[in-house]
DNA sequence: ATGTCAATACAATATTGA
């Protein structure tokens, strides 16, 4: 079954590319980020007349995450992190699809380094590491999947430049640490488990023909609980929907598991 | 700093957040 996870970067701007997606490459669920909608112009007519229903928590102007499976919607188990009742941004979303728990996460950007951005975005991933421990503890298939907002090493292979992104939050030594002390408790870094060497990019730029130039770098990632991580046959990168029409900057990221 | 984009407030452009 294939498990997507696609940063849209507006779900009203980019419905073409999101329904398309659907019909061609028919995933069994798909993680969504950054919806930018409220929840009633979530468009979930368009997604039914694709075969396809949702789970979604939106927010007026950015953030926004949903799960989308075909037929019937996913169990929705929580919207949200737990541990700051204060915290109003839609980032988090939680459901059962089947014998699999799937959260479609989109973390904080972090930007710019030494603000209030980038301590609530550690203090979020302190809160995502909680949460990811009590998940763990359920000793079930789990796929955390999203857009992380951490480029997880200065390897080539990570990042075109490690140069050039070296003061921007999402390489930040305290955001990889952040990053790792989850994967840390004992999931897999799916894509890096399945292909070790090459360049896994989801994502580049719409400035200064980073598309062209693929000055891309990986930030969508799928971490596996044991569970999940055993039954993981192949994982990639959808990079071809970049280039596309009003493409989104993010490319679809996925994740085949065995029924 | 940016060869960019989407949503919003507001009513043609500026601000925010990527």
């Amino acid at each position: 079954m294939k498990i997507v996870s696609y940063n849209l970067n507006g779900i009203r701007a980019r419905l073409p590319r999101l329904i398309e997606y659907l019909d061609e490459q028919k995933p069994a669920a798909v993680c969504l980020q950054e919806l930018k909608c409220q929840d009633d112009a979530f468009p979930i007519e368009d997604i039914r007349a694709a075969g396809y229903e949702a789970v979604w928590h939106g927010q007026k102007g950015f953030n926004g995450v949903a799960i989308l499976t075909p037929k019937a919607p996913a169990t929705l188990r929580r919207m949200g992190l737990p541990g700051d009742p204060d915290d109003t941004h839609s980032r988090y979303i939680e459901a059962e699809v089947g014998d699999l728990v799937i959260a479609s996460i989109y973390l904080p950007n972090g930007n710019p380094v030494g603000t209030e951005k980038f301590a609530y975005k550690l203090a979020w991933m302190d809160r995502l590491r909680a949460h990811a421990l009590e998940l763990l503890a359920e000793e079930k298939p789990v796929v955390l999947a999203g857009d992380w907002n951490v480029i997880p090493t200065d390897d080539p292979d990570d990042v075109y430049s490690a140069r050039a992104m070296a003061t921007d939050a999402l390489a930040q030594p305290e955001s990889r640490a952040a990053l790792r002390r989850i994967v840390n408790l004992g999931f897999t870094d799916a894509l890096r488990a399945r292909y070790p060497k090459g360049a896994l990019y989801t994502f580049w730029d719409y400035t200064a023909g980073a598309w062209q130039r693929d000055a891309g770098f990986r930030i969508d990632h799928f971490l596996l609980s044991p569970q999940a991580a055993d039954r993981l046959a192949d994982a990639g990168v959808d990079k071809e929907y970049r280039g596309r029409e009003k493409a989104s900057d993010h490319a679809p990221t996925w994740i085949d598991l065995t029924d």
